[in-house]
DNA sequence: AGTTTTATTGTACACTTGTTGAATAAATAA
DNA sequence: TTATTTATTCAACAAGTGTACAATAAAACT
């Protein structure tokens, strides 16, 4: 990879913060790239010479986020001590966590108006990260696939519900919640 | 409820219309209330005395077809001759046909650029379905509405696959996979 | 029928959008 | 340093956006 050139990085850096600035005081969906350049002292111009949309620059900060989910990963975790189900491993409770972290982006990531593209990023990393704890052991019709898709978008429901709730819970509430919805078809059919 | 006036019936009438036609030659972020409004001769300034932005314009007909879906529930379904698993009601087949009977209209609705609103109104109408059949004896601790967010949402997950499949699964291998999926839990632990 | 109500139209306005081309400035490379 | 490359700026353009107001037309009401 070639160097990059320091204006290039002067120019995003400014573009960045002046669209974290004005997301302070109103929503994504009424901010203007006319807006953003002026507060960022860019010209219009050159916003369009790196992106298309609003969207795009958002998208940059989406994968500074999900990749600080990414990188709580490779690190051994600290925060819960002991698992009390050993089916359930520490994925979702960093998840969890992480969602609450970020809890003022992913309020913007999950309002109404924002283009689907976020929660399919959110899918995608969500889904890389159950994968790489996979069961080897399952049924060879079943298609993993389909499966992974299953149980990521589960939890992105759950997320969503918390969401809806205006963050009312704890994150380990929501797992606590979560083991016993995974327990509930452990009982005898 | 008092009387519609017909005008207003014509004027939204023809935005449909004007809609449905533009959208069978481009996508949908790429229509303006301009093109609309010309392709259906109605003045702009009428098109905005009803919506705020095209969006709302295709959330009506949104609304329309996951009606479709809501009555298809009401009436005793037939395309299943027996189920195999007890745990699985007829909900969920249901749901995958349907999807598959609007193919074309949630290929728009899952696509990237447009506004998660519609994600979240196709949720509540499954949430709502899944409601309908909810199993009454549930431990206490277990939070309903997370739990019907985790189940509903996991559907949409495998809807999503599907979408970016390319719909290239029947509604019936979907339904069979996910019998499967459920039953993952079912085996002693 | 005539009267009242209101949806629609036409025009205008300030603003944003996405794109262009030439001029300029600032980076990298020799 | 000088030469070269390229990011940025500036001005201008046609188009769309969202809103406002008076004029008009077409409903509903009695």
């Amino acid at each position: 990879m070639t160097k990059q050139d320091m204006r290039i990085v002067k120019t995003k850096n400014a573009l960045h913060h002046a669209l974290l600035d004005l997301l302070d005081e109103k929503l994504l969906e009424d901010i203007s790239v006319t807006e953003i350049c002026r507060t960022a002292n860019i010209n219009r111009g050159t916003f369009y010479l790196h992106y298309a949309q609003i969207e795009d620059l958002f998208e940059e900060y989406f994968k500074e986020i999900t990749g600080d989910l990414s990188r709580a990963y490779q690190e051994p975790y600290r925060f819960v001590s002991v698992l009390k189900v050993s089916r359930l491993n520490s994925s979702t409770i960093r998840i969890f966590h992480h969602i609450q972290k970020y809890e003022h982006f992913y309020r913007i990531v999950f309002s109404k108006k924002v283009p689907l593209m976020y929660y399919y990023l959110l899918f995608e990393e969500i889904n890389r990260l159950l994968l790489q704890e996979a069961d080897p052991k399952m049924p060879e019709d079943l298609n993993a696939q389909i499966h992974c898709a299953y149980q990521a978008n589960a939890i992105i429901g759950i997320i969503i519900e918390w969401y809806k709730s205006d963050f009312s819970y704890s994150a380990d509430y929501l797992n606590d919640q979560l083991v016993k919805i995974l327990n509930l078809s452990h009982r005898p059919s």
